[in-house]
DNA sequence: TTAATTCCTATCAAATCAATAGGAATTAAA
DNA sequence: TTTAATTCCTATTGATTTGATAGGAATTAA
């Protein structure tokens, strides 16, 4: 599961992303009905990863610091969350060996988890901020068989 | 990522999986390195979501409760940490709207956690406890694309 | 009877999560 | 020059979750 932080944080780049101006935090807070203090923390996280950018004093705010179609979920996830993988040793960015581990190449626990984190991976980080409102996210593989697989 | 349960309890049914005489927790416990009182509650819950027996006194031990092969990560996984998906909106066990939902069937955050977690069922449905060696994790999409697309 | 086991209940320390609080520094506009 | 709006910084806090540990009752085969 997401952290409360990571929704948040998505839904204020969301609110971010098409702004010509910058927007205050207080103003996401209200529209986004969050938390003020604590979406001025979130921000700062996104600000120090370098995914929006901040000017002070009045008529300041936060705006995004790339292109939106250049900032994906993924970006976002793993500023606040952390690493997509669900294990160290199945992470590509935060790699490491579990301690015990007989094999790496050959753990079949780890490929299953490398193989999640590589479908989590490649939708996550096709899906943007901005433009390209072309591919939608339902144009991704989507692979529902029965009629509710459940969780 | 995965919680330190969830990892012990992979390991656990790894192990109780090939045998074909009950082994007890003391035992498991021993050759997978796991706390033994910890992987008691473990089994305990396991149990309690019929996916291993137990027989009690001397001799006693854990048998899974169905062919290895009808038993699947997703399984365990759901049992010890909850639902795959990454937001209760997008779960199909455990859905929960979103309070603020302005449209369910529409929300594109809402699609694209639904694409991850239904990419994410997939991969670990498809991966049992046992037998049917021939499908290897590994014949799962892995969509590798750049050298190392991160986390 | 004994030894090996599951099962049950309780406790606990540390970490994480989700905020909240207060105010310093900066900036544009009145 | 003042004022109001803002980011930025540091600290604190209460609740929950996580990862165990402890002790012993109940059960069972030898």
């Amino acid at each position: 599961m997401l952290s409360q932080r990571a929704r948040y944080a998505i839904r204020a780049m969301l609110n971010v992303a098409p702004r010509a101006e910058p927007v205050s935090a207080a103003r996401i807070a209200a529209e986004e009905a969050i938390p003020r203090k604590f979406l001025e923390a979130i921000l700062a996280d996104l600000k120090k990863a370098g995914l929006v950018e901040s000017t002070r004093g009045a008529l300041g705010g936060y705006r995004l610091a790339r292109p939106a179609d250049a900032i994906s979920f993924a970006d976002v996830l793993r500023v606040i969350d952390g690493p997509l993988a669900l294990a160290p040793c199945a992470s590509r960015t935060a790699y490491r060996q579990c301690e015990d581990c007989r094999d790496v190449e050959t753990c079949e626990t780890r490929m299953t988890l490398l193989a999640v984190r590589d479908a989590t991976a490649a939708i996550l980080e096709g899906r943007h901020f901005g433009q390209s409102g072309g591919d939608r996210p339902a144009a991704f593989e989507r692979p529902r068989q029965g009629p509710c697989a459940e969780s």
